[in-house]
RNA sequence: GGGGCGGUGGCCAAGUGGCUAAGGCACUGGAUUGCAAAUCCAGCACGCGCGGGUUCGAAUCCCGCUCGCCCCUCCA
């Protein structure tokens, strides 16, 4: 079967092939670490995940690595001031002020003027949200690729652009890439020379360009001593430009100059990805840096744009945590949540959607409960031949459907099984990519951390059942309900189990 | 203004030229239940953003419009 996945180069579905059959070479753009990670982002972490484990499922052998932009960038210098505050100060100010109020925990940034401290606190929550999320790279250490370990390669590749004669020293002693050097600029965007100009309105701020040869040249490096992080270079102490970190983590990393699949957010595309093309075949010379460019769209809260104003901007943290929907959410339901629609379209981020994965993480679960019990013990082979497997996998291969991937998982499982021990290897392969069940242990325990005692519960409230004591035994269910429990009385006796979302 | 993506029932969506278009959730009624939950049965859309065109035939292809989203400035 071959797999489809719609190349942001060619803007249509194209065959995957990989460039080296055996081998899958994979680069996804990753957070920067100035703050907590947000569901937004997380929807393009876990698209990268997913297409990562859906080459697997189909039997590639798949390198994936992804980058940490912890280098502090400028938050914004075409303000009318020409103001422009670092990230990573305007990090440091940040928990200067959590510090206070005690949301940041005791010891966990000792000086927050060192911004080292403030990428690394950054960085290790990610990587707990990542970890929780079921996102398989971040389970990987020497794939997560930090930029700050690797400014000698940037500055080899920016070397290596001069002498090529795609980059060069402006007046104001900054390296810039020169767009009219490379002709495939806009390639990928759109965004050409021609249209760039056609469209820049008052935008191009005059002072800034003229240290340039061309508006949309881009900076390479930039020397400023009184930058909070530098390094040392030929063209002075200063930081690299955005860009170069991934032309360079993923050449280096992959061990090859062209790569299979790129992936980031629909918002890299310009200017991010046109100019890490740039920067990476002007360097190469190949007439290609990754086979496949592929972006997930942006997500939307309750049908608007998340953004901090309107106090619908939630992170990884919030979610889970319970600050954005009321409750607790489980972190298998938010993966689902964020993966089950499509990734080229907007996905939309609401309370009801929760509670949908929920329902489905929830009856996956009990469906792998129920055949671990039938299986006994017994595990069994199954090949993607079977019918399942079949329709699941070509649904994925059809430009990752997971909508349709879904629909036919869902009513598999509440299907008859005549074969236990082969279903639980077909739910296995199809959990590879999913991910969602089974659970961690954390939800299936009695003991809530309110010190509920649910199994005593569930026995006193059959006691009271049987004794016909309706009052006692509905007081008992409206505690458990309370506490954020499923109730479930049968003729078997009742279960309670913790509401997922 | 320029570059791109999308618009199918209340919600999420399958379907990309051809039998009366659709699955899940939600909702409503019934069975069951001490009451719930779960489960089972039944009900729920005269229509695929709008208008043209191509065709024997279009949600599906083409043109125009409209609405939403992203980018052109840091941003997943």
């Amino acid at each position: 079967m071959s797999i489809r996945f719609y190349n942001s180069l060619s803007n249509s579905v194209e065959d995957f092939q990989p460039v080296e059959s055996d081998r899958v070479r994979m680069y996804s753009c990753g957070p920067t670490v100035y703050d907590f990670a947000h569901i937004g982002n997380f929807r393009s972490f876990l698209f990268a995940d997913v297409i990562r484990r859906t080459l697997e499922f189909f039997g590639h052998d798949v390198h994936h690595v992804m980058n940490i932009t912890d280098v502090g960038h400028m938050t914004d210098d075409s303000n009318a001031d020409g103001g422009g505050e670092d990230k990573m100060e305007s990090a440091a100010q940040r928990i200067k002020e959590d510090k206070k109020s005690g949301k940041v925990p005791e010891g966990a940034v000792d000086n927050p003027d060192d911004p080292y401290q403030i990428a690394d606190y950054y960085t290790k929550a990610f990587l707990e949200d990542a970890q929780m999320l079921g996102l398989k790279v971040a389970f990987e250490p020497e794939n997560i690729l930090k930029a700050t370990d690797n400014i000698d390669i940037m500055q080899d590749m920016i070397t290596e652009l001069i002498e090529k004669g795609h980059a060069y020293v402006g007046p104001d002693g900054v390296v810039y890439f020169s767009v009219e050097s490379f002709d495939d600029y806009g390639k990928l965007s759109g965004n050409t020379l021609e249209n760039l100009l056609s469209g820049a309105g008052g935008r191009i701020n005059e002072t800034d360009q003229s240290n340039k040869k061309h508006p949309a040249d881009f900076m390479l490096w930039k020397a400023d001593p009184s930058h909070i992080m530098k390094w040392d270079s030929p063209w002075g102490t200063g930081y690299p430009g955005w860009h170069i970190e991934c032309s360079c983590m993923a050449r280096d990393r992959l061990g090859k100059d062209v790569i299979d699949i790129h992936t980031g957010g629909e918002d890299l595309i310009f200017p991010h990805h046109e100019c890490e093309i740039a920067q990476s075949r002007g360097a190469t010379g190949e007439d290609a840096f990754a086979r496949f460019w592929m972006h997930a769209r942006f997500l939307m809260v309750e049908g608007e744009k998340m953004s901090k104003s309107k106090g619908n901007f939630w992170t990884v943290r919030d979610v889970l945590e319970g600050r954005a929907t009321g409750i607790n959410v489980h972190p298998a339901v938010l993966r689902l949540e964020l993966i089950k629609s499509h990734y080229r379209s907007n996905m939309n981020f609401t309370k009801k959607g929760l509670q949908d994965s929920a329902n489905v993480v929830r009856k996956l679960t009990e469906f792998r409960a129920k055949l671990e019990a039938a299986a006994d013990g017994q595990t069994a082979e199954v090949t993607l031949d079977h019918p399942i497997l079949k329709q699941f996998g070509e649904a994925l291969a059809d430009d990752l459907n997971f909508s349709k991937a879904i629909a036919v998982v869902l009513p598999w499982a509440s299907s008859e099984i005549e074969n236990p021990a082969e279903a639980l290897a077909v739910l296995d392969k199809i959990n590879s990519v999913l991910a969602v069940a089974p659970l961690g242990d954390e939800v299936e325990t009695a003991a809530d951390e309110g010190g509920l005692d649910v199994d005593a519960l569930c026995k006193a409230m059959d006691e009271a059942r049987a004794a016909k004591d309706w009052g006692k035994s509905d007081a008992i269910r409206d505690e458990l309900q309370a506490a954020g429990y499923d109730v479930k009385s049968s003729p078997e006796g009742t279960v309670a189990t913790k509401r997922l979302a």
